[in-house]
DNA sequence: TTACTTCCTCTAGCGACTATAGGAGCAAGC
DNA sequence: GCTTGCTCCTATAGTCGCTAGAGGAAGTAA
């Protein structure tokens, strides 16, 4: 074996993607094909344990996919202004916000819900009429 | 046609269900397949577009389908206790709590990349470098 | 009759994986 | 050398909750 290359287990282990996420990502072009061994095996280096770290941490952050693609592209041009790095983050952190907003109004409209049952009978409970009756909700949001 | 029978397309309008999504809610059991015209069109009732109403309220809330069709099936018995509608709205609610913040964390992670940068080179950009090594992250919730 | 809309079924696609089947390669122990 | 057991390979199908499209039939208004 080539001294140094680093098997598709391995590179799991060490980046914390799932091997079959690995070659799923390089199914779809996100990932190079890495060369391979006599046997056919894919052998990774540094650079690619990187990447794959750079991905997911990317998707832990919640960036899609096209985002990521993007980023990803700008890492492999150094001098170039991070000005579209920047907007791409911006642009997520809104979309982020906007769901922490939305998630707020319905745990709230949830939370009344469950406070506001008797635990009587289900004919009485107010969890299932206000999923019954839009009217019977508070917020605007949904 | 029969008085009062109401088309897929008028409870799609009334409901605020899409048609296609009618239609697959019939084919996954959580509608069920309502009689139809001579012309083998579907004829929907009033019963049918509450519960299409429900369905479509508890989607917005968040709720997923098994929870839903557990839901469903506690409005078909208003006799019984309300106990488990109950608890499936007190984990949902959990759920989304936990999931505001999670987000929240990524938020306050994003927004802190993106005041960083100097918006000078990529190669010296803080979202990327941030993306690129997670010991630069403040929390630990990803 | 013609034109238009709504409806029908069936199939395939989305995103981002995950799981399974059926093999082949490889290292260690006997 | 042989067997055991692990990792790896490809290819396909499944997940969730829809959505889009093809190709055709039925209903409606002028």
């Amino acid at each position: 074996m080539t001294v140094g290359a680093i098997s598709i287990g391995e590179a799991a282990r060490q980046s914390g993607v799932k091997v079959p996420t690995i070659r799923f990502y390089e199914q779809i072009g996100l990932m190079p094909a890495p060369p391979r061994s006599e046997g056919n095996r894919r052998q990774f280096d540094e650079k690619d344990l990187s990447r794959l770290s750079f991905i997911r941490h990317a998707r832990e952050l919640g960036f899609e996919m096209d985002d990521i693609r993007e980023l990803l592209a700008l890492t492999e041009q150094p001098q170039r202004s991070c000005h579209e790095a920047d907007s791409i983050a911006a642009r997520h952190l809104r979309e982020i916000e906007m769901r922490i907003a939305k998630l707020q109004a319905l745990s709230g409209e949830l939370r009344r819900m469950v406070e506001e049952c008797g635990h009587g009978k289900v004919c009485e409970c107010q969890v299932i009429h206000v999923l019954a009756d839009h009217g019977k909700c508070r917020s605007d949001t949904h």
